[in-house]
DNA sequence: GTAGACCTTGCCGTTGGCGGCAAGGCCAGA
DNA sequence: TCTGGCCTTGCCGCCAACGGCAAGGTCTAC
């Protein structure tokens, strides 16, 4: 098949499939008139590619589970380069999730003291009267 | 006070203290010779723009609570735009938290079932002892 | 007078993952 | 023969928040 119909196939434009060849994701035979031909095989790694980076994974994160496609395996985790990918992302993920979690914590104060305090031009109390209706708490 | 000193006092450079000039979030007057001076005032907002940043607020996020101080207000959180970005970033961030939970409870499954499974080539069960130790839980 | 520390503007580079557009080649159907 | 739809390469643009470097002006100290 050639570029458009793979691209349509994997819900994915001809540009992205072009720079993962750039990116030496992909490979193609190019049939006489100079167009790029695909197998299914190329399919599945384009389907591969798509999913890790749905989860979040760079394309360069994804290499080792194209290769360990084109090595033969039935999944692209099945090689240890792709394991390896896994829980460095997932600590990457663990360690995210707890900034945002303390980032939140600032915020939620930081909210509830503006809210608290008012809206005048010196901290000076004033008239605040219906404001903290607003304040969200999970 | 100029800009290298300012920049050291607020503990960035200043290159970034011109950027924030470009954007219009800062503002100097300039001395005869062309250099820009800068008054306390100025390092307040400073500071306040890495607090922000510091949070994850982006430039554009901090330019309301540069306004509202520049407006007079003892802190920059004391106007309505400011509290919106904090309850937009707010949303954010809880998103943002929601989604790499699901990303991470995916990469949990993924992970354990790549190590569940053999890592020969066709999927077929060979000798898979002693791997399972690494997995992450929590 | 000269070294060195500061300042100015301006323009390009970074990172990731493409999108847009140009200028052209190839091929099928009416 | 012409239109329309596919394909090719290549180069610039985008987003953020600056960093690096160039080429020069300014001020101070020795």
């Amino acid at each position: 098949m050639r570029i458009g119909e793979l691209a349509r196939r994997a819900g994915t434009t001809t540009r992205a499939l072009r720079f993962y060849e750039t990116q030496g994701l992909l490979r193609a035979r190019r049939s006489a008139n100079g167009y790029r031909e695909y197998e299914d095989e190329d399919f599945r790694l384009v389907e591969e590619i798509r999913t890790l980076q749905a989860i979040g994974l760079s394309l360069e994160d994804t290499r080792p589970f194209v290769e360990c496609l084109r090595a033969g395996h039935e999944s692209g985790d099945s090689c240890d380069d792709s394991i390896e990918v896994y829980q460095c992302k997932l600590a990457e993920v663990n360690a995210c999730i707890d900034r945002l979690g303390s980032v939140r914590a600032t915020l939620l104060a930081k909210l509830a003291a503006a809210l608290e305090a008012p809206p005048g031009p010196c901290g000076v109390a004033e008239s605040t009267a219906g404001r903290a209706s607003t304040t969200e708490e999970s």
